[in-house]
RNA sequence: GGGGUCGUAGCUCAACUUGGUUAGAGCACUCGCCUGUCACGCGAGAGGUUGCGGGUUCAAGUCCCGUCGGCCCCGCCA
């Protein structure tokens, strides 16, 4: 029968009584005769001492070295007054080690965790350097945007489901897409659910899915990604594009509020805020944009299509500035930059029901209102120069009926990245993929 | 596709500008000492094809040419 373990997280519970825990060595600390080392579980840390008079367990703590898995039967002591250790959780006790059963040994460590590491050599070492402390508060911040994005739209009505990553023609026509072979025909690679979306708004109304997408664009930056996850939502029956911004805006603001509740440490940790997410996010046309960073910043950008990388930087400061708000909404982008089945606004012809959302520096948001009608739809694609044909699938949604609608997709790691204050997204995803890199090096 | 920058020990870096004996440091590793440490400390040791190839020179980690690789910026996007 397995010794019954106790999370070190709960080792306050057991004061004074004999318990097994098990974890990973931290850092050992070798007095001789007297012999520290931290363990570490999923739950937190403690001191373990190893003292003469339990021979074998001194010795194997004396054998034992960092990420070591260890199986450590002893006596919950509180430490003596002068020895507490404020900064820790478990600072006001420790292990005293009474049986050390080697779970696994490890070899020699390349690098300590604490150790600052170049990109690429991180990148090389995820499965040791994912378990750093920094790397864990990355992903747990990650894993509760994610849940708070579920969790905001689904108490809106939104049903969750599973965009196919393998299509048939690179329909969209903008990104550069992997090409795969499939049983003797060419199939490609997703680089967005948008199309799905827009079907299964036919059929559930309101949508979201969290999914990877694969570009196949040649970019080397610190936020471009060849395989990145998607938040994309898409919801029918709207008045125009400012709904799909406001419901946006609640799922932020459900997400501030998650954070701050559950990832206080881990901010503290990056060193980062937590944004606050204003009641209404200010919002600019990108020509009101354009005027702004002239008349700020004294670059004239006024009639380019759209915003450059410095652009976005600068008027991030300015709605800092401005409204004392991290995030901003640039709307009304030419038609002709955005994708075929994007609304028009009939109020301002040739520009487009859509948006970007800005949040501190960097475009993590596209979104808009979409086309409904059939006819209009197809007239559109003809305009793009696409063939409707090869959209005959798709349209059968639109053939058949569908409400006006609208939806965004959201770069989860480029939203990460910021909230954190990471200087690269590939430190905001676990296995990143990009121009030089599956998992290894593939020039290696 | 265009541009910038970097490559020295397992890791992070110094020495390069201004060429000069045996390429150094911290951490990690090995050995020894240590009963209150918490980045433990002290002492000793081991660890290098300076990415690779060529050139200039009495002499190259350092200068020149080529090449390979990384990172970053722009374009494109989230």
């Amino acid at each position: 029968m397995q010794t019954e373990r106790v999370l070190i997280g709960d080792l306050k519970k057991h004061s004074g009584k004999e318990v097994t825990i098990a974890g990973w060595v931290d850092v050992r600390r070798d007095h001789g005769k007297l012999i520290f080392f931290d363990l570490r579980d999923r739950s937190g840390k403690v001191q373990v001492v190893a003292l003469p008079n339990h021979a074998e367990a001194h010795k194997l703590a004396g054998d034992a070295r960092a990420e070591w898995v260890l199986q450590v039967k002893g006596k919950v002591n509180a430490r003596p007054e002068k020895m507490v250790n404020k900064d820790e959780a478990n600072g006001a006790l420790e292990l005293e080690a009474l049986e050390i059963i080697v779970l696994s040994a490890a070899k020699e460590l390349p690098f300590e965790q604490s150790a600052e590491l170049n990109l690429d050599t991180y990148l090389d070492y995820l499965p040791l350097t994912l378990r750093t402390p920094r790397a864990q508060a990355i992903f747990k911040v990650q894993a509760v945007i994610i849940a708070a994005f579920r969790e905001f739209l689904t108490s809106q009505g939104f049903t969750e489901f599973q965009s196919p990553k393998l299509i048939g023609e690179d329909a969209e026509g903008g990104a550069n897409t992997f090409e795969v072979e499939y049983f003797g025909h060419k199939a490609h690679l997703a680089t967005s659910p948008q199309l799905y979306k827009q079907i299964m708004v036919g059929a559930l109304e309101r949508v979201f899915s969290t999914s990877n997408v694969y570009r196949a664009e040649k970019h080397s930056t610190s936020r471009h990604l060849n395989e990145y996850t998607s938040l994309d939502f898409e919801m029918g029956f709207i008045a125009d594009h400012t709904d799909v911004m406001e419901t946006e805006t609640g799922f932020l603001q459900l997400m501030a509020q998650r954070l701050r509740e559950t990832c206080a440490a881990e901010f503290a940790l990056l060193k980062s805020d937590i944004p606050t997410v204003p009641e209404k996010i200010p919002s600019l046309k990108l020509r009101e944009a354009q005027k702004i960073i002239k008349e700020e910043y004294g670059v004239d950008c006024i009639n380019e299509p759209d915003l450059e990388p410095q652009h976005e930087r600068w008027l991030c400061e300015y709605a800092a500035k401005k409204f004392g708000s991290d995030f901003i909404f640039i709307t009304h982008f030419p038609l002709a930059k955005r994708p075929f089945y994007t609304m028009e606004d009939d109020a301002d012809p040739g520009y487009a029901k859509g948006f970007d959302l800005l949040f501190r520096g960097i475009e993590i948001t596209t979104g808009a209102q979409r086309i409904h009608e059939y006819d209009a739809l197809v007239a559109a694609l003809a305009r793009k120069g696409l063939n409707p044909e090869k959209f005959a699938f798709y349209l059968q949604a639109f053939k058949y009926g569908m409400p006006p609608h609208g939806g965004i997709g959201l770069g989860l790691e480029r939203l990460t990245a910021k909230l954190l204050g990471l200087e690269n997204v590939k430190e905001a995803t676990l296995f990143p993929r990009d121009l030089n890199r599956i998992d290894i090096l593939l020039s290696k």
